[in-house]
DNA sequence: ACCTGAACACCGTTCAAGT
DNA sequence: ACCTGAACACCGTTCAAGT
């Protein structure tokens, strides 16, 4: 599979394969020097160095998320799906969260993405200051659901359920802890943190709804910065 | 400075200030070893391996977190103080996001905690399944503030304020961004960040405290799991 | 029970040398 | 302008051998 000259989008898009496959520790550069029919350190040339290419991969996912018109849906129903689609997102590329957690990410898929929040939010009637409340409020809650999801992840990934036996067993010493493990038994974990995420998202679009109102107790905050 | 024989403990506690020197990544187990004034090997016999050892120091750190009793202050008061209180946590150890990304931690500290959090929603109120989900979106609403502080802490930590200008340059392509780093361009980062911080607490907060009114969209997704 | 040292199979990155 | 190969300074981990 001979080609012309190696290029950048090419790289990248090799290395989100390689993320996709093994995270960022199974992302090395000889693997992808492998992948590309090149010599490991060809690489270098293209994208400066491995944390620059993680960082250029991060970016791109950023371009899957759809972006729905709040025009014709209404504030509510874009922001809930933006949400949606983001989770959706992170969750096909489950690397992402670290690598957001190691690097600053702000190329021009998160500027696309990040436009379309102020978007839905402007539409929604903020303004000022609210508005990057209200933005970044839905955004810091994608992003908790993004990096809990991660560690569930890492859960899963672990030898046997060794880990979430052992967890289970720290957890039942605490009175809270194993009244509701016990109350929670029968549910299937997969649907129980789909139905977390449920509530969690409306609780928070609730609470940026009371704000849009002059409801609420975070209308006193936005006293602070006049 | 000799000792006796190495101890589970004595690593941990070391491997926490490397981790707090160095991040994951600074973290290695030779380093450790030098630390201890030991070969780098015989930390396996205590530990088994590094992925554990960044699990026992990442559970270590959640037992830092100072527990408010919520019947002295009303719940809202010992909400805050909790997000507050663990936010503080994840900026004296900021590898703990990465850690938690990739690792699943749920040992005694975490337990502690989540008891805790237990604790002051159910002082709110909520019990079953609502409390679970009240307890579930304060937690998440923290993991994304971690998370968007360590990117903020990775930016700075780029060398030169490079990135973010080239970031800043991106940005200016789209209107709504460029409007708002226009605003925003006087005022000092830290203090916006707290500012945001302090907005989407209170939000999270008023979202919670409406459905704990029986208000709020969220009501309707309870009944999907009665 | 606890520790050491050598060894193995990896890494990311630099750089002279090639075309 | 783009690529290669060797080389350097690291990694995590295993394991026989020691006390």
């Amino acid at each position: 599979m001979p080609r012309e000259t190696l290029n950048r989008d090419q790289i990248v898009e090799a290395a989100i394969e390689l993320l996709d496959e093994a995270g960022v520790e199974g992302l090395s550069m000889r693997r992808l020097g492998k992948r590309l029919n090149s010599a490991a350190t060809a690489v270098y040339w293209h994208v400066g160095d491995k944390g620059n290419l993680v960082v250029l991969a991060a970016d791109r996912v950023w371009g899957e998320i759809e972006l729905l018109d709040p025009a014709g849906t209404g504030w509510r129903t874009a922001a809930r799906a933006l949400v949606q689609d983001t989770y959706a997102m992170v969750e096909r590329h489950p690397w992402l969260v670290q690598a957001i957690s190691t690097h600053f990410v702000h190329g021009p898929g998160m500027a696309r993405f990040q436009n379309h929040s102020y978007a839905v939010y402007e539409a929604a009637g903020f303004t000022g200051r609210d508005l990057d409340g209200a933005v970044n409020t839905a955004f810091t809650f994608v992003a908790g659901t993004a990096l809990l999801d991660a560690t569930r992840a890492a859960a899963s990934r672990a030898k046997s359920t060794d880990v979430a036996a052992q967890a289970d067993e720290i957890a039942a010493t605490y009175p809270r802890l194993r009244e509701r493990m016990e109350a929670l038994g029968d549910v299937d974990p997969a649907e129980l943190f789909s139905q977390e995420f449920a509530f969690g998202l409306e609780t928070v679009l609730d609470g940026i709804e009371a704000r849009l109102r002059g409801e609420g107790a975070a209308h006193a905050v936005r006293e602070l910065s006049h």
